[in-house]
DNA sequence: TCTATCTATGAAAACGGTTTCATGATTTCG
DNA sequence: CGAAATCATGAAACCGTTTTCATAGATAGA
């Protein structure tokens, strides 16, 4: 591999005026731009970027952590995200956390090594004061997932919002038992908000919900599955079931139908995210933006990095949509 | 951020002594070596990757090439491929070539520029001879996508007998008018042997297809749902249709039931790959080992790097497994 | 006891760029 | 016309590690 070294004796210059040429300064005269560039191109020479990002102390690198890349939720987000990084010249460390507070923690210590300039999370498994600490070494956002006490820049949705929506829609159809059925994430504030936006509609109605309504740990297909044949015993069954997203819906629908139920009249079910299997099975879901989401997220946060400034608290709320299928 | 200089000091020994602590090479006594963790720990030290990846030449990164990671085939890949790096201490960067011979050029210059210390392709869009070339600058590897030319360790199904097996069941089940849908991709050796597999079983049973049978350019559910308005447009109409992924078989499926088709009465459907969706709508398939395949690769690859092998011709052959659900 | 080998450590070079500083030539301005 | 500002270039320092080389003491083998 040629270095710079050897660029610069081939036209016959300094190594200071080839950089100068790479790294397009000014005060390098027209001349000897193309006794450079002729000499890099005989070379075919490419700046080593370790050495680059040694000396500038910045990788051009951003990590986003999504739980799992299977979720078509965060696959969406990586993938607006990664194509927009990309345009901008940055590159994207992807980092699964598989749920896990370890595997977090683990990946977090990427940053530390200046392995990334900034580091973008798309949810939470740890406590906020975990995390916080980290913050020392470069840039975090949030994305989708949000917290009270994460002083960063944060794009997310209120998800109060989502769940009361959700929630409405199958009272406005006539229904009063209505179950709930989400992930169970202590340290998320997306969790523990959708299930205050039920609560919300359920008592401004004046429903009083059972609790053998509210199932928790659903966050598959497989996961819909057990939901529905757990509904299916119960005594008091519900006549809808408000889920945390369109994969656990689907689990639901799929199951229902094995079992010769009518959807929506013996059970309406209502999902979330609005991902192509909705639309497929004719879900009644609750849109995300995540385009506009995984944009903003990162274009703040390239934002952040040219211009080094400071992480503070700011936070950027987009809306739900509620797309009426079928299903309900 | 203290250096390993800082450590050094603190510790009242060399950099050199620190570093072969942090290395865990022999020749150090346990006595200093408690002094350098000591000193570790009390400046919170962490070694600068960049510094380190210059001096060692190698970054720990692998780039892994996938079309578009909201497909789920891919996805899937990706996730098991970046489990399993991860593991062993590698990190994976993801490179989203958008079906586009550019950007996968584009991406491909990260090999040049050391930024990884290997390449894993999902997918080919340009010749190979394009992709040649840059076998100078690190090891390359393909996963799924296989071709004669490339002289690179190769994890593969032979999808001749992809497209064989799924029309040999069609035809089992007393189809002889099978139309054959799939996406585009000149460069692709799994998207012409599997229509050379799809041929060869009809050739077998004797039969002759129509030309107006083939269908082109078909990726996602939207082009599922247009191959469906074409077939129901045609005069000789086939009576089953052999798709290239699930995705384009549910969107088929989708706009089939839309129109109040029965399925597989009016019109049998068997999908590919054996994604979620397709236990959930009831689709025949044909499952590809997506895990063992990423996790052959991407152990591969680490051991290519690892041990500096030289990059040659090693294929690895993976088998289908028909999946029979309701849509045949 | 004398040499050869092994153990333990540090100084300095190396990795390949970018940035600072110095210097001289050229242009601008009062 | 002389001083100040601008332009153009290169030498050397720097980023933070790992690796090579040198050295000296300890141990083993003859």
């Amino acid at each position: 591999m040629a270095t710079i070294q050897d660029v610069a004796k081939l036209a016959g210059l300094s190594r200071t005026t080839v950089s100068r040429v790479i790294n397009r300064h000014p005060y390098v005269t027209d001349e000897k731009k193309r006794l450079v560039m002729n000499a890099m191109e005989e070379l075919n020479y490419v700046p080593n970027s370790s050495a680059r990002r040694l000396r500038k102390q910045q990788t051009e690198t951003i990590a986003v952590y999504v739980p799992r890349i299977t979720n078509p939720f965060f696959s969406q987000m990586v993938e607006v995200m990664g194509n927009y990084a990309s345009e901008r010249g940055y590159q994207l460390i992807l980092c699964q956390t598989s749920y896990s507070r370890n595997q977090e923690i683990n990946y977090l210590e990427l940053l530390k090594t200046k392995q990334v300039d900034g580091l973008i999370l798309t949810s939470i498994e740890n406590e906020w004061s975990n995390i916080e600490p980290y913050m020392n070494y470069g840039p975090i956002m949030l994305c989708n997932e949000y917290n009270d006490r994460a002083q960063v820049p944060t794009v997310y949705l209120d998800q109060i919002e989502g769940g009361y929506i959700g929630t409405r829609h199958l009272i406005e159809q006539g229904h009063t038992r209505i179950a709930y059925c989400s992930g169970d994430n202590h340290a998320s504030r997306v969790a523990s908000d959708r299930y205050k936006g039920y609560k919300k509609a359920l008592e401004e109605a004046g429903i009083v919900p059972s609790e053998e309504w509210i199932l928790t740990n659903a966050y598959s297909i497989n996961d819909g599955k057990r939901v529905f044949s757990d509904i299916a015993k119960m005594n008091e069954r519900p006549t809808a079931v408000f889920t945390g997203s369109d994969e656990v819906a689907a689990g639901i629908w799929k199951e229902a139908l094995n079992q010769k139920w009518n959807i929506p009249n013996d059970l309406a079910i209502i999902g979330f995210d609005d991902q192509p299997v909705a639309d497929l099975i004719g879900l009644t879901t609750i849109r995300q933006p995540i385009e506009k989401m995984a944009q903003q997220a990162m274009g703040q946060m390239i934002d952040i990095i040219q211009h080094k400034l400071p992480s503070k608290k700011k936070e950027i709320k987009l809306d739900f949509e509620l797309i009426k299928r079928r299903s309900t």
